[in-house]
Parts: C-alpha cells; sequence; structure tokens
DNA sequence: TTTATAAGTAAGTGTTTACTTACTTAGCGA
DNA sequence: TCGCTAAGTAAGTAAACACTTACTTATAAA
C-alpha cells in the first residue's frame, strides 16, 4: 500500500541498481557497500540484484565502465584547447572546470581512487584506457608550444601532469580533507593563479629561474641571478 | 616444534601488533582488513589482539596515531629550507626527497588516501593536525619571498599547494595508478622540472605571464588586464 | 480471456565477521 | 621450588556477508 507496485522494464531497473551501486561504492568503496545496501536502496530484494548481475564484482566493474564512458572530460577539453584565446584564459577555463566539476560531484574521482587503493591490477586499465588519454591531451598542446619555441623544452608529459596536479591535488584536498573548512578558495582565483604560475614557469623567456637554457643536465652551481626588477617592498 | 614458543612483553606484542596492522591497513584499508588476517600475520589468536586493543576501531587509530608522529617530514622540510642554497636547489631537494620516500613506502599516503575516503570526518583531525602544518611551513617561506618581492603577490597557502600538488599528484599517478609501468621518470628529472617550473612562475620579474602585478586582494571582478607581452599565437 | 514470460520475492545456504569466555602455561621473584 | 601474575589460547558467540532456490505475480501478446 505505502509503495505503489509498479514492475520496472529489466533495462530500467538493471540502470537503477547500477545508479544506486555507483552512489554506494564511490562513498564506501567496494569493501564498504553491502550488496543488501544497494538492495534497499534500490527498493528491491537482493536476489533481484543477482538475477541483474552475475555477482558483486561484476555489478562493480559494471558501474566504473559506466562511469569511464560518460564523462567526455577528454573531448570537453579538446575543445577548449582548440577555441583560442590566451594561453591564460584557456588554461584556467580547463581548470576552473575541473574544479567545478569535482565540487559539485566526486563520485567519478571517489571511484577512481578507491579501485586504485582497493584493486591495482585492474585499475591500471582504467588509468590507461581513460586518465592517461587525459594527460595525452594537454601534453600535445605543450609539444607544440616547445616546438614554435615558447616553452621551455621540457618533457610535455611530466609538465602536463604538473598542471593537473597542481588543481587536481588541490581540489583533493578542498573535497576530500576537508580543506574547505579550513580555508575556501573561490574557484575563480584558484583556477587564474594556479594557471599564471604554471603558464609562466612554463614560458622560454631569456631570463628564467636558473639561467640555464637547455635544461639537461642541472648544474645548480652558479646561483639564482638577482633580478633587478623584482621590487623588495619588504614590510 | 616449528615456532619456538617465546613470550613478548606487552610492550613489545603490542608494537608487532601495531606494525603488522599498519601494513595491513595501508594496503587494504580498514573495511578490507581482517582481525583475523593481523592475527595470523602476528602468529597469535585473535583474542590477544583484543586483548591489547578494546577494538578493531581502536586499535586503526593507534596505527594512525602512531605514524602520524613517526614521519617527522615538516622538521626535515624546515631544515631545507633554513639550510640555503639556490631555491631550485632547495626545492628539488624536497621535491626528491618527497618522491623518493614514497616510492619507496607508500603506508603512510596509502594511509592517509584510505582514511580520506572511509572515514572523512576523523580524517578531518588528521589533515588538520598533521598535513596542514607542513604545507605551513612552505607558505611561510613563500610569504618571506613575496615580501622581499622576489615572488609574485599570490596567496602563499595556495602557492605551496600547487609546488606539492604537482610533486605529490605525480607520485600517485606512478605509484597508484601504476603510470610507473607506463612510462617511468627518474627522479631527479622530475624533481628538478617541476621545481624550476613552479620557481618560475612564481618569481615576479618585468615581463611575466598576465602582467598583473599588485594582486594583494583576490577580487576577481575586474577581469585579468590581458598583458601584451602574452603571446597567444592560437594555431 | 487465456497463457507464456519476465519481474520480483521469502526464506533460506554456508561462510566470515568482530569480539568473548573460560581456560592453560610460561617465567620471574621470593 | 613454589606460586602468582601476565601471556597466550581453544572454542565458542550472534550478526552480517555474498549468493541461491523455489516460489509468486504482474503484464502484454495471442
Amino acid at each position: 500500500m505505502a509503495t505503489a507496485q509498479i514492475r520496472f522494464s529489466a533495462a530500467d531497473r538493471r540502470e537503477q541498481i547500477l545508479d544506486v551501486a555507483t552512489g554506494l561504492f564511490a562513498r564506501q568503496g567496494f569493501q564498504g557497500t553491502t550488496t543488501r545496501q544497494i538492495a534497499e536502496r534500490s527498493g528491491v530484494t537482493e536476489a533481484l540484484i543477482f538475477r541483474h548481475f552475475p555477482s558483486k564484482e561484476n555489478l562493480y566493474w559494471a558501474v566504473i565502465e559506466s562511469k569511464m564512458k560518460a564523462s567526455g572530460a577528454r573531448e570537453r577539453m579538446q575543445q577548449r584547447l582548440q577555441a583560442g584565446g590566451t594561453d591564460v584564459e584557456v588554461l584556467s577555463g580547463i581548470a576552473a572546470e575541473i574544479l567545478e566539476r569535482r565540487a559539485k560531484d566526486q563520485t567519478l574521482s571517489r571511484l577512481l581512487l578507491y579501485s586504485a587503493l582497493e584493486n591495482h591490477r585492474l585499475s591500471h586499465r582504467f588509468f590507461r584506457n581513460y586518465v592517461a588519454e587525459y594527460y595525452e591531451v594537454l601534453a600535445d598542446y605543450i609539444r607544440r608550444r616547445i616546438d614554435t619555441g615558447q616553452f621551455r623544452p621540457l618533457d610535455p608529459l611530466l609538465a602536463a601532469r604538473g598542471f593537473f596536479g597542481m588543481v587536481i591535488y588541490h581540489s583533493w584536498i578542498q573535497e576530500l580533507y576537508g580543506g574547505k573548512r579550513y580555508q575556501d578558495f573561490p574557484v575563480q582565483q584558484v583556477s587564474t593563479t594556479l594557471s599564471e604560475v604554471w603558464l609562466q614557469g612554463m614560458l622560454s623567456n631569456g631570463k628564467n629561474a636558473t639561467g640555464r637554457q637547455s635544461a639537461k643536465s642541472n648544474n645548480g652551481n652558479h646561483r639564482r641571478k638577482q633580478n633587478h626588477a623584482a621590487r623588495n617592498h619588504s614590510s
């Protein structure tokens, strides 16, 4: 009486279970989530779960795979990189999107983290098929800038990781470790600041941090030349 | 016969159990580790575990707390920052130490991540008492550089997170997601490259990426003025 | 209206879980 | 050497676990 008994089609029910399981696995991990919880939240019995998915593990991978395909983050970034605008505009736009998406919905990043911690074997495939490609898009962008001499000749993949590292790590600290309560930075400030730092760090102007131009060997024996333009308004 | 039966003192046994539990919790998380596993690997029965620790959860927090105190990472970084040398030397030294330690032993970082994912309430305290202080040390260093005019006037805490983000995120990808197998970067290259990028990005030379010089207040309401020096060759 | 089929369930299965109780034994001080 | 204390265990407990079996019922095509 309380529950109007309607029957879902198999496809609809499958998707509903998948949705419920996604939320639970993201919040509690594979080990921390029980099939009973999934059933309860789906409003069905456990038996039905096992009719749609042969095992809990199978359901887990169905969740991961569906999230993998749904994202489209790579395509959106590719568009931003091709759309034009100044470098700092494009980069801080990408950073802002990452930060905003993660602030709104952590399921994808939590699933990825949990799967990496709980089951490193299969998460490697996840990483290779999904995350690595994402970096490659920015790495290509960097490679072109290096070829035209605008960026310093550094490893493009490493440089790309540096950019994402700044942004994503900040987001983790805010959302995961509760840094948000400690100090909540506005997205605009974070994305522009980090993008500016990274971008200026990548540029190949005559006066760089070390005076070293071809950075193959790291001979740090000569001191950093103090820039005369550096104002010192010491308080 | 096989096992020479010797008795540990209570203190020794407690520490041994703590050691075993640390490894297991780091690898498998709280939910993924059973008291039976801990007992077996310690060579005792479960009952003894519960004589030393009133509950599994209590044992877990004993593990976290002991790891928290043992690290000493903050002190070591503080020493490096005070010891002198060029900025890039100091920073890449810090980066290299982080990367090397993490490559050798992931227990601390895995414990931290697991605790953040599994139990966000208590991991916030962990973060506040331990990790936040760590950032604060570098933030102080940055603040001084800003005051003397060497660094651009950016939020010091945000800039510090940017640096650690580059380094720690790279380490996560290498160790956690198996990026190491994908492409293994030597520690020296990573630490110097990332440090150089970050450092040059922080320097306040005349020609920076955006042209914004006085950014004490982070009011993002007026749009970043586009500098003529900022090249945008949109391809 | 009948009926085949697919959606759904009640009530289990054996196993594993964190934790307990009642007992045994090693080892050290007297 | 004797006896007490602390180290350690065997054998449980109830609850929770993933998963199964045997059954019921809604629904749409004939």
